[in-house]
RNA sequence: CGGGCCGUGGUAUAGUGGUAUUACGUACGCUUCGGGUGCGUAUAACCCGAGUUCGAUUCUCGGCGGCCCGACCA
């Protein structure tokens, strides 16, 4: 893409009411737009890398069996009431509204109802299991506080996947190809060496439930690490009993505060019996599917990687995330440089290199400038030096350290 | 929901009971061209309502909006 066609711009400031970190570098790079309080929209840099962390996850979910849907945003007040979370005393996020024609709807802060309640018409067989299902969704959760910038917004994507399997035993078994799951996509967008299993509240289903703490001073939860088993224990949960479960000594945990970017757990057959999700088995025997959820928050995700990886020039990408590949910037704007650079940009094209190409008529300070800001991987730079030596200096946005590249072995070296 | 702070051009800010400063941006001209070049000109603002007052952007009250701390966060 020539960024003289982006429509977006790159700000010196931030805006005087955002103070989380992720949001002010996110709004002046031009990734997000901040509509109001807790809600913003994602502007073409922005989307790139949310499809870009939709994609990892939904390779990922797929490599374990999962089938990708969408439900709908406008749910049923009746089937809520079911399972009793219409009421506000249980339920403090939803958005409600009015239907025209009389009878009310409320805007989905989550679809464990309406998945499992559409299940009733494909499981009635034990021949009909296990299925699992997911999407990713626009969730409206009317929190009474939106903070944080993306991390803890009104309206923000996740991706949730619900497992629909016979009994606890092959509910166990997709549990745990889950987290193996979860930890891929972690290790994939740059997260895996922060990001902890943490054992955390189970509710009334199981013992525990399990989350993905990211490791970082800005996350609102409280973990406690044991480094060589490499998982973690939230703070509310942390009692004797539980270290003795997990057979962990109190003195082998670090403390650190941490961003809960999954959370899995298993619903077990309450929510099935309730809304009557049942199947036969090989006995004739009519028993409640067990239902799982695993929820992994997309727009927090693409957060936490600002707040974790950025430095004082601005934001860095992780590669596999970045909106671009390489950042192609002319930095002088005479003819010969820029020829020069139209030429490598067209070449980078058509090898399918994911390339932003700054031709704007910039001074090269500025360009410089918003490059750090942007993160993109790598830098391609083309000034007077690269039409002399023949060789495209290449610099590394997150270490800064360049390498010199002959124009010959330029689309190879990304292609 | 409890507590606190705050709403001034597109953005960031200064300031005042008598209509408002500066920078960035934007537009035009010249200049410059490997880390936001320099100069000039132009452009554009006091959240809404009520009250006090000769006069309110400024003070008071209310509303709306924003941020922070806490609570909440299957």
């Amino acid at each position: 893409m020539r960024q003289s066609h982006l429509f977006t711009k790159t700000r010196r400031e931030a805006p005087s009411d955002e103070v989380a970190k992720n949001a002010q570098l996110l709004i002046r790079a031009g990734y997000i737009h901040k509509e109001m309080a807790g809600v913003y929209g994602y502007l073409p840099l922005g989307l790139r890398v949310v499809e870009k962390i939709k994609q990892i996850v939904r390779e990922e979910m797929d490599a374990i069996g999962g089938q990708e849907m969408i439900m709908t945003s406008l749910q049923r007040k009746e089937l809520w009431e079911v399972t009793g979370r219409w009421d506000d005393k249980n339920v403090d996020v939803w958005f409600k509204s009015k239907l025209a024609s009389g009878g009310e709807v409320g805007f989905g802060w989550s679809h464990e109802e309406p998945i499992t309640d559409m299940m009733k018409h494909f499981i009635g067989s034990y021949r009909d299991l296990p299925a699992y299902t997911y999407q990713f969704q626009t969730k409206l959760r009317n929190e009474l506080r939106a903070k944080s910038g993306i991390m803890r917004g009104r309206e923000f994507v996740m991706k949730d996947l619900y497992s629909y399997t016979k009994d606890e035993a092959a509910h166990e078994v997709f549990y745990n190809s889950a987290i193996e799951a979860y930890k891929r996509v972690f290790e994939r967008v740059g997260l895996g060496d922060r990001t902890y299993l943490t054992y955390a509240s189970g509710g009334a289903f199981t013992e525990f439930s399990h989350e993905f703490q990211t490791v970082s001073d800005v996350g609102e939860d409280v973990i406690y690490i044991h480094k060589s088993k490499g998982i973690a224990v939230n703070k509310e949960v942390l009692t004797p009993e539980v270290l003795e479960k997990l057979d962990i000594e109190e003195n082998e945990l670090e403390e650190a505060k941490s961003i809960e970017v999954g959370n899995i757990f298993n619903f077990g057959d309450t929510k099935s019996k309730q809304l009557g999700l049942l199947y036969r088995d090989d006995n004739g025997e009519e028993k409640p599917v067990i239902l799982g959820s695993y929820g992994l928050g997309i727009t927090r995700l693409m957060g936490t990687l600002v707040e974790v990886f950025a430095d004082d020039k601005g934001i860095v990408w992780p590669e596999a995330v970045a909106p671009f590949r390489v950042h192609l910037v002319a930095l002088v704007p005479d003819g010969v440089t820029v020829a020069y650079a139209d030429s490598v940009y067209e070449d980078l094209v058509r090898a399918g290199v994911d390339v932003l190409y700054d031709d704007r008529d910039a001074r090269a300070g500025q360009k410089l400038t918003d490059s750090d800001l942007l993160g993109i991987p790598t830098r391609l730079l083309i000034g007077k030096e690269t039409i002399e030596t023949g060789k495209i200096e290449a610099v590394d946005r997150r270490s800064g350290e360049g390498k010199r590249i002959p124009r010959g072995e330029i689309v190879g070296a990304f292609a």
